[in-house]
DNA sequence: ATTACTATTCTACGAGTAT
DNA sequence: TATACTCGTAGAATAGTAA
């Protein structure tokens, strides 16, 4: 089945309050309000339930429906980028974590040549080959990293080189502590590793900044904030 | 074409940008960031530049997408619901507008005995039976009450009197001028008259506050906020 | 009243291709 | 390279019902 009309279909069951609790309805009465038939009523609301969006609790006289955590994230995820596109800017947004010692992969994608060349034009500064780690402090801070996931952020583009692709990243300028210029990273296409963010900077964070694992560290965010890289001009 | 995937499409080109300037694609590439096909991209394009959503500038190379303000608003619809779900409640937002005189349909609706009893039930006061009508001070305001047009409010059903149908209406409790308890009510399903707002209260607002044709009134409207009426009972 | 199955219609997708 | 046409077909939507 289609995932736009599933999500719509979602949207209309979070308008009628299926987030926060149980609510009682009719395939007839959901079909109507989506301009779909009862039985298309029916089918969209028996594949959110397969796909763990909602739980239902059928019975004879019509049935009870609430969204659960994962269909909630559906609909956040749209609801994020959105509020990216709609919002004033430039916006910041704060993200606590805890440094700790990663498995040093991110210093070799950092460290790529094509990767290098375009962090140093799009974030005005060269980084340092390397990441700083951070695991994120609190269920609020997982929330701002999927707000920041869902924001457009500024591209690097991936490529191959003859041996393998390299994907997509996606960066956003921050402050760490509050002064040092850096940016936070993404590898894009994957949603692994909620907890965790990346960090790079001109210098060596953990020597500038004497951190060892353990250590809470503050990384203030900029979204929706263009790169510094020239914007393309109009005309071709 | 299925109007849900014509509205993905345009939060794509939202995300790269097209509500504030062109934005170049070519339909390869969004159908592989949709993941669907170059001629299904390319159909979308041209059903949303049909519909008035963007506006496109196409050439061999490619071509510059932007979202018309009628795109705008198709998203910023789904925005305004998403955000109503998920924003913390009670809320208020705060509408100014000039006292005008209607034709007396308003006080007409008002004062069927089935719409009464809703009221009744569901605001917890009995309204005088009649509209204040109030034509929207500015933009802000315009785009207030469209956010309000989005959000859930309380619905006060519809019914069929043996002659003809009277549709939903949705309500928000509000307050005028900071004291009067009143709600403001839209009949659902016509998006006309984008500038005017209606208010009932428990007396006649134009005797209680003395107003006259062009007075200014503040209207706080409260979103998010259930009816009066008892929540329907988990079990049957 | 419901939900949801089966049969049928029809729409929307992508392959191939023109320009 | 683009965009966008035609066309065969997969699958989604509805009608008709069963339970």
């Amino acid at each position: 089945m289609k995932a736009d009309s599933l999500w719509f279909a979602l949207l209309e069951l979070a308008k009628r309050g299926a987030l926060h609790q149980p609510v009682f309805l009719s395939t007839t009465e959901l079909g109507r309000a989506m301009r779909i038939s009862q039985q298309t009523a029916s089918r969209r609301l028996q594949e959110l339930a397969r796909l763990g969006y909602v739980q239902r609790e059928v019975s004879r006289r019509g049935e009870y429906v609430s969204i659960t955590e994962k269909g909630a994230r559906f609909l956040e995820d749209v609801y994020f980028s959105l509020k990216a596109v709609f919002e004033e800017y430039p916006k910041t947004i704060e993200l606590k974590g805890y440094v700790f010692t990663g498995m040093g992969e991110g210093a070799y994608y950092v460290s790529l040549p094509e990767y290098m060349k375009q962090f140093t034009e799009k974030l005005g500064f060269r980084p340092f080959p390397g990441t700083l780690n951070l695991r994120l402090a609190s269920q609020h801070d997982i929330r701002n990293r999927r707000l920041l996931e869902a924001s457009p952020g500024i591209l690097i583009k991936g490529f191959y080189n003859g041996l393998r692709t390299y994907g997509d990243v996606k960066c956003f300028k921050a402050k760490v502590n509050g002064e040092i210029v850096s940016a936070v990273i993404f590898a894009m296409r994957t949603h692994y590793g909620e907890d965790v963010i990346e960090v790079i900077a001109p210098e060596k964070l953990r020597e500038k900044l004497k951190l060892k694992d353990g250590d809470l560290v503050v990384v203030r965010v900029l979204i929706n904030q263009p790169s510094s890289e020239r914007l393309s001009p109009r005309s071709p």
